[in-house]
RNA sequence: GUGGGAGUAGCUCAACUGGUUAGAGCGUCGGGUUGUGGCCCCGGAGGCUGUGGGUUCAAGUCCCAUCUCUCACCCCA
């Protein structure tokens, strides 16, 4: 076999990407009634970003990324996430100068060195929302509505919006120091997974699947249990909002993530028949990053849709239309004929196509057929001779002539009044 | 990174306990219709059986390695 494809890399193929348009443009379009503005940064950036902004001890840094060096020495990283890069843009514009909140977002591929499975590539798709320099819960409330629109829009069904909050530096201190006691004394009843996490990253047991280390969990102390006036009412607010436009969620208190800038808000729409990579977009806030990545201390929300899960819910397939019209010309002088008409009718909005070979009619009628199109009109010597062209519907194998001198004109009369009959 | 399953024609899959020329459907190309698609009928092309080693008189089939796909763990969108 020759050269292939990167493992976990994927072409997106002439049948699939319509699908991938119909998710870009839904998307946009929801982004703009809240009036985003798009933000595209390089998809390398200096590892040391991603280092500092998703945090050292994730195992994203540790042995996800996709690093190397460049010719002059610099170490450059793949981006496995969005945040890290817009916050990086966000600082180095000073867009936090222009005033106001910036409400962003952006879409494209993220690379993580993974092993593949179902829902999770090598190379896959984000559609990221990051609103920056606003406190309010309603940004909170905002961002989640978001995700949840896009994928209403799309109508995909049997979604599950998930929130919680992890506190903020005020009230995580306390939770964490006795989440840190009791998981000590349990450590006997927990999976080596999770004894392993108690160690990094203490909050992430909530998510082990294993029903012992669930049961030992059920007593664990919960962050809501120690959030401080401030996050509590936080939360209420941002649930407030979301029950006032009518966004079902269930507050899970055990959702945790997996990135170390989160703080406050964090959420995930899950949905079912995706196998084990259930959540299909997730987000949170992360009021701390813009400082510790360089910025002044500006806080942020955000969130990120995973296309390609995303793509897995979308179970139709989305049809091309590749072509209203087909003009079979048969031999030279009918081609030249012809080639300029191809002109007027796509400018009208048509799609025409006509064949590159001197086939005979049967192949191009065939060409036609295959290309779903429409209409075929045909131009050949007798009709030249003639003045009168034939076109042909192809769901009936009605003909109609046309004459030559008004031929534009009459087919696009005809192809506009079948569009507008759909 | 760890574990299970799988790699045969463009696609979906056959080939009994190793045994002669690796088959079928779909697709594709051509013909039946020298200027009329689809449906039908007839015919053709297309394979170093993922790759490399090994066992054997003989390997698509057994063994080892490797690559890829897939599912799960881990982790995450």
């Amino acid at each position: 076999m020759s050269i292939k494809a990167v493992r976990g890399f994927k072409d997106i193929l002439p049948e699939e990407s319509a699908k991938w348009h119909l998710v870009e443009e839904v998307a946009r379009e929801v982004f703009r009634g809240f009036g985003l503005s798009e933000i595209r940064t390089p998809i390398l950036e200096k590892t040391e970003l991603f280092a500092r902004g998703i945090g050292e001890q994730t195992d994203i840094v540790e042995k996800e990324m996709y690093t190397f060096e460049d010719r002059n020495g610099d170490m450059l990283t793949l981006r496995p996430e969005a945040t890290a890069g817009i916050i990086r843009a966000y600082i180095e514009h000073k867009l936090h100068g222009r005033g106001g909140v910036c409400r962003l977002f952006t879409m494209g591929p993220m690379f993580r060195h993974e092993r593949p499975q179902k829902g999770r590539l090598r190379q896959f798709h984000q559609i990221n929302v990051e609103i920056l320099g606003s406190h309010s819960p309603l940004a909170d409330a905002e961002v989640m509505w978001l995700a949840w629109q896009v994928l209403q829009d799309l109508g995909i069904e049997g979604l599950r919006l998930e929130v919680n909050s992890l506190g903020c530096p005020q009230c995580r201190p306390a939770h964490r120091q006795d989440l840190l006691t009791f998981l000590e004394n349990v450590s006997g009843e927990l999976c080596p997974d999770c004894n392993r996490r108690r160690k990094r990253n203490p909050l992430r047991v909530f998510d082990c699947k294993n029903q012992g280390c669930r049961d030992a969990l059920r007593l664990a102390p919960l962050i809501k249990h120690y959030m401080c006036p401030d996050c509590a009412g936080h939360l209420g607010q941002a649930l407030d909002f979301l029950e006032g436009v009518g966004i079902p969620f269930v507050w899970n208190p055990y959702l945790v993530r997996g990135l170390d800038y989160y703080t406050r808000t964090t959420f995930e729409i899950v949905a079912s028949g995706l196998g084990a990579q259930s959540t299909v977009a997730a987000g949170g806030r992360y009021d701390g990053l813009v400082k510790e990545l360089g910025g002044p201390d500006v806080p942020g929300v955000g969130m990120a849709i995973g296309v390609e899960r995303l793509m897995l819910l979308l179970e139709d397939e989305v049809e091309q239309e590749l072509a209203d019209l087909f003009i079979a010309a048969l031999g030279r002088d009918a081609r030249e004929e012809v080639v300029p008409w191809l002109k007027e009718l796509r400018a009208g909005g048509f799609i025409v196509q006509m064949s590159y070979e001197d086939k005979g009619l049967k192949a191009q009628l065939k060409q036609a057929d295959r290309l779903r199109s429409r209409y075929v009109l045909i131009v050949g010597e007798d009709e030249l001779d003639e003045e009168v062209l034939k076109l042909r519907r192809m769901a009936d194998g009605a003909q109609e002539e046309i004459p030559l001198d008004e031929a534009v004109q009459r087919i696009s009369e005809i192809l506009g009044k079948e569009s507008e009959d759909e």
